[in-house]
DNA sequence: CAATAAACATAATTCATAAAATGTTCGTTA
DNA sequence: TAACGAACATTTTATGAATTATGTTTATTG
């Protein structure tokens, strides 16, 4: 370890730059956000954030793929969880979908910001697919270590899972469900009992 | 009837706004698309285009909601043939796919006017997502009438199907999905067959 | 020397105003 | 008299100058 404390610094030093950040959207918005302020907010110039940060648009990225972090290690805890895995599915999903429905209602601003990453950065999305694939496979496969499930291909069978909870998990699709009204929740729990039902009586895939 | 000529003139005067709305939609896409163009392309003044539709909007709405029907139409082909509903589910789910991702790539202008609907008029995907979920339910009935599944809640298991595979059918994920080169069509038959494995081996719903 | 801010060039945004488009009214015509 | 278009009011958008924001360079400071 080198610089221990400069690399310390250097995490915080971007936290707190993301918080400032975090405060000018939710009070401001989105648009009227600009550097300056956020330095301003934080007591310095906008030449400094300039050192941690690429661009504007880097610091907004950033508050999205953070929390999509939080949503993946808010999942994790489900590939970590003993027991049956239509429970733990429909844990992960429902607390997936409930994360985003909160986040939607208490801090619509910051929520907003997802909009560019949808539209303009694919390659986050697609990581976010991998990462929660990846989380789903693990259940998966314990599933059928367990002997819960029969399924041939766990990885197939996970981004049948993925693509099939997108509608309850995506942004786009969470925010109208909510001005909707809509009982996201059974609908969900709905498609996950249906998924796990199938891969408890055994399917083959490509 | 008291007037049909009237309402058939009515309908081709209408049809023929569309088309000559399409024309230039597709040329000089919706941003620099006018009603006075659109009447010019008509040979009449845009008065006339007034007393057919309430505003420009409402024209663009109407090019959406035409492509809505032919899909509608399309998909209720499904509907009226023989054969295991396995079979006509897939069918009916990778031709409103495809037809999308045709739309999508041989008319790029036009297909982006669904994303006012999207937006700013709900009560119309809505509407939408009712009558699809009505054809699916049809098939799922005719499936269980035949034995071939076993649902308790048809309406619950349409609408299972419905969410699961409405990422492969709505617009903004079809072009992202063409755009990112997945293969579409192979996840969307794997979602439909799991589904139907378990309606094969039942299932219970809300 | 490492981090910072002042100063700067470039890009984006505002603001005022001109122009054009939307939507309505009403007289004309077939 | 039913449909149309000319003329009109209102809203939106295009235009260009002025301002503000973004991102970089350079000098300063602790």
């Amino acid at each position: 370890m080198p610089e221990p404390s400069a690399s310390l610094d250097e995490h915080s030093f971007r936290a707190q730059i993301l918080e400032a950040a975090r405060i000018q959207v939710r009070r401001f918005g989105e648009a009227k956000t600009n550097v300056v302020d956020i330095a301003r907010g934080l007591g310095t110039s906008h030449t400094t954030i300039y050192r941690h940060f690429r661009s504007k648009a880097d610091i907004f990225d950033a508050l999205v793929v953070e929390a999509m972090r939080d949503e993946e290690d808010m999942a994790r805890r489900f590939v970590e969880t003993d027991g049956p895995i239509a429970e733990r599915l429909e844990g992960m999903v429902l607390a997936l979908h409930a994360r985003k429905r909160d986040r939607f209602a208490t801090d619509p601003e910051v929520y907003g910001l997802y909009r560019r990453i949808v539209e303009e950065r694919p390659e986050i999305i697609a990581a976010y697919a991998v990462a929660m694939t990846t989380l789903i496979a693990r259940i998966l496969a314990d599933g059928r270590r367990r002997g819960e499930v029969r399924i041939d291909d766990v990885e197939a069978a996970a981004g049948v899972v993925r693509d099939a909870v997108t509608v309850f998990v995506h942004p786009a699709h969470v925010a109208a469900a909510v001005a909707a009204g809509l009982p996201s929740e059974k609908m969900a729990r709905n498609v996950v009992r249906t998924l796990c039902a199938a891969f408890r009586a055994g399917i083959d895939l490509d």
